[in-house]
DNA sequence: CAGTAGAATAGGGAAAACCCTTTTTTAATA
DNA sequence: TATTAAAAAAGGGTTTTCCCTATTCTACTG
């Protein structure tokens, strides 16, 4: 809450288009104020190290280069436990929500949402301390079972590795060969990975080396 | 050029809130107006031949659902080939850029450029006619060279189809299955996919995909 | 109607991927 | 040093992918 009775807000987010454009709109609702953006989580920490005001609340974007949103928010909650935190990302998959909601992020918003649901998502923020919108609930609520994610997400050096050259045109041999492995080792690696990922071939694993940004291309 | 003397602009996007964040800030600038904004192609087509006024621009957005920026850009060039078309997408590829160019494009933006380059861009469209970032041009460069993009990326209906399928855990035999297909047909499919994209095997296929867009994940 | 181009299909074989199971190696530690 | 767990490697067989070539099928055209 600033002077001017507003509470303040911090935008995190690479796409200087969408931040400034994003600024304009939560200026003009009534309740809410800008504080500065910033372009990752890098610049966000040196500004508030530099020891200006805190914000009551942050944006933060998920995929940014540098310091993206995992890390700014263990950040956040490790250093600043009372700014709240919203996702906004255009990612909608459960692993990725519930990972930022485990970081700590008190809301997540798609980015493909009406302005009014942001309106809405900033006030309950303020007043209830979190917003969850109906997907989050719902995930929420799938993510009750007992997963596997942990398990799952959790690899070894040599299986990144092994991930990244399996999405090139390379066979499982030339890929030992590179790695300095037998052709057998390799086979393993693929084989523990088709059963803990319960995928059927290697298209199943570029896909998910590539919904996980385990890769780039 | 609107009753106040600004150029009107029209954007379609289905981010909402990042085309309503956008219409703020377009706003803010001194001769510009957003007159409406539409979430895809159609909802944009319907509100003009609802017989309303016509911008001067139309921020279009590649990635939409429904009527995307190709189907859109192509119908504005040929029911009102006034209207300046700026591209906006998150996409850099060439084979994008060039294709949106193509299709009467007058100027090709990132959506993660700083604002400042947005209102250089709207207003040399209105006085140029076009507007075209370093990369656009480097990009109009490289397609300089006789290329064979032309060739390569014209797909027949049921390459794409296989190429999508392609890019899933389904083998070659069932891929014909539900595309009601000899598997040597999708063999055949597959062995000239190969020679014309110069690939390897399968996984190249995929890369490929996902490289041109062809599929999302 | 014969000719022709393109799509679909086929034969058949080699290479790679896939899968289950077992053994050896390595390195840490009780 | 014996124990143990994890990583690496292997044996060996099935399925899928990959590749070259040749034959129908289909629809259009001279």
């Amino acid at each position: 809450m600033n002077l001017v009775g507003k509470h303040t807000v911090a935008i995190v987010d690479d796409h200087s288009l969408f931040a400034s454009s994003l600024e304009k709109l939560i200026n003009s609702f009534s309740h809410f104020r800008v504080l500065f953006h910033a372009k990752n989580g890098k610049e966000f920490k040196e500004i508030i190290e530099e020891g200006s005001v805190l914000p009551d609340i942050v944006l933060l974007d998920i995929n940014m280069p540098v310091m993206n949103g995992f890390e700014t928010a263990e950040w956040i909650m490790d250093n600043h436990p009372k700014i709240k935190i919203l996702a906004l990302s255009m990612e909608d998959d459960e692993q990725t929500i519930l990972k930022m909601l485990r970081k700590g992020a008190k809301g997540y918003l798609l980015k493909d949402i009406h302005p009014e649901i942001l309106s809405v998502a900033l006030k309950e923020l303020i007043e209830k301390g979190f917003y969850h919108s109906e997907k989050v609930s719902e995930t929420l609520l799938h993510s009750i079972s007992p997963d596997e994610e942990g398990v799952i997400m959790d690899f070894k050096e040599n299986e990144l590795i092994f991930l990244q050259l399996t999405c090139s045109e390379m066979t499982y041999k030339e890929i030992a060969d590179v790695m300095d492995l037998s052709p057998k080792t390799i086979d393993g690696y693929r084989q523990d990975l088709f059963k803990r990922l319960k995928i059927k071939n290697r298209v199943g694993l570029v896909i998910f080396a590539l919904k996980k940004n385990l890769i780039k291309i």
